[in-house]
DNA sequence: CATGAATGAGGCTTCATTCAT
DNA sequence: TATGAATGAAGCCTCATTCAT
């Protein structure tokens, strides 16, 4: 089996790849972005200066694929997620619920996401498409369902991704504790039911 | 008059310290807070490097003021807004509306409320902590007239912004054109109405 | 009388000249040459800081005017404490416990003197020349009449004011007190007798 | 061997410092303290910059050190021009002839002790003690031997100190060639024997 | 591969000097 | 004449990137 044979060699790199990613999120989340320097990011990941630019090119680069990193991580921990439930409103909610969590542990990407230079944006549809696709799909699941009523699925998917980033964003902005699961509870309530009488 | 005596100086400081403020919160929506020098600011504005040094004590105090200044201006259009419409919902979709518009022009400075350094957090409450309140009261407003449901209007309040504010970074990360107002409609839609059936 | 028909504005301008200079000498006593800029001398002169420039061409001479004022007092009050005593080495005497006395309260000066950026010197024989000059005449004086033995006037002179700038210089380096009367006593006697039995 | 284990970076490590601190002197030495700029004296230690920020924290401790670094080597050279010698007067003689020697070939520091910004006096005592202190305990020897004559010996020994540095200063200031041999001597006599005849 | 010392471009800030009022 | 706001050259320092070991 060719494919498995330089095992050894790409395991360790692609270790040592995820190690630096994770310590540059954590450096993000630590310090923002303004004062991340590749010299922290080094230590946190426990390595020398030079090393990162054996698996990045640059710090741009770097910075760019820890977002992108975090935002598959994300998707991987909502779909293993969805996996398990049931009914299609449960599994909107799990989904809604794991990537809160996410964020909870992971708020260096979030504040990554939205910090990063103008410049930067390169994959059309911006990084969180997919967890949009994932969240539409579980809507229209509920419209043909019959349990929510016939709204477009995309846009209102993006409307509750905004939702959970502020909720997100907002305890990391002016300190508070991050959003219980009671807050994401109120905000999905609100989500379903809107606020008119 | 002595109240308005050293108007010709003071005038024209305060003309200087806007120009400058808002020079900077072109520059950051052009290249981001990143890359937003100094010197970069100073050509903006039409004035010399030094002399942004004699309106502001550095730079870290400059963006500041310009994200502060901008929150400032928001709240000002949304008061001017309120004071003419009528009925509540009316006058709360009349402040959404308004509060995106002025996003809409200025970018820049929602960009910089989210972007800057951990450090930098003041003002208790947040930036926006003002519009909260003030959508909050036309919320509290709205359930005490019957129009809508008893909820709670801070955290509402807050539900709402996340939805503005996320409207507005979608179109900027994803280098879409700015919401529209039937954007605005269909989020404020499904405020109202929620999701379900 | 010609000469002294525009003595109201020359007057005034001689004023504001030394208490500019005068100025500047405390602001280095303070803060270091290094340290004395344009605009603390033009708030200790009470003046503005383009005014500085009516008066003087930059910066450099300004200073360098500031060190030559310092001289000619010191040469003023010399000459004045001389016309009064009597036997050479009295007036000797006299004129180090003056010269040391006006170090004390202008010690400022002293630093400067020897402060300056290597490129100033231009008055060929240097700041203290007319100084030196002086005081050799006493010494000369006192080989006249015998009281001396037959030394170098020029050369000791200087060796002289070597002993009581370095007099002044350690109290200001170590933040000792000012040389006391006793200890200009003890140099001179030192100069006097030697060390040798 | 553990305790030359680490020579090799050591060494360098010590070695680029003293490089770097000689520039300096040699860079105050040529336009003076005010005019040395951290620009030039890479240039002159023949690296860049930045490399002087991994060898000092910051301009002014460079300084501290280069003064500081320039009195040790004063004082090592004296120390062992004063191993040599044989009579107490001899050895005097030759550890006065060996301080103004250092100090025509390092001209700078003496320039930087007194010219240092105020504020920097940290050392109580202030840098020349060391010095003053071993030129003390050779005139306390010649008092022991009755070659002296019963003079104080730190007092005298802070003079002597003084005519050695005014004899260097006044040549850098006035642009005369560096004191002779048979200028010290004269200053040593001077000394020795006094003027009164 | 890994290291970290060295580099130097570039940013922030100060301050001597100018000039319109 | 006096002012002080404006200027911009120049200095200190940081940090992304390179490269010899």
């Amino acid at each position: 089996m060719a494919e498995a044979v330089r095992t050894k060699e790409e395991v360790l790199k692609d270790f040592r790849t995820q190690a630096i990613l994770e310590a540059a999120r954590r450096v993000v989340a630590e310090v923002g972005y303004v004062d991340a320097s590749m010299e922290r990011v080094a230590q946190e990941a426990g390595v020398a200066k030079g090393t990162l630019y054996l698996y990045f090119e640059s710090k741009e680069e770097l910075f760019e694929r820890a977002v992108d990193n975090g935002l598959d991580q994300l998707m991987d921990s909502t779909r293993t997620a969805l996996e398990a439930a049931g009914a299609p409103l449960d599994r909107l909610r799990a989904a809604v619920h794991t990537g809160v969590d996410h964020a909870r542990q992971n708020s260096a990407f979030f504040q990554a996401v939205v910090t990063a230079r103008p410049a930067r944006r390169r994959r059309p549809g911006g990084g969180l498409r997919g967890y949009v696709t994932l969240l539409s799909e579980l809507l229209e699941e509920g419209v043909r369902d019959g349990v929510l009523r016939s709204i477009e699925p995309e846009r209102t998917a993006r409307m509750l991704v905004h939702g959970m980033s502020g909720l997100v964003a907002e305890s990391l902005l002016d300190d508070l504790p991050f959003p219980s699961d009671a807050d994401v509870d109120a905000m999905l309530d609100l989500f379903f039911h809107g606020i008119a009488r």
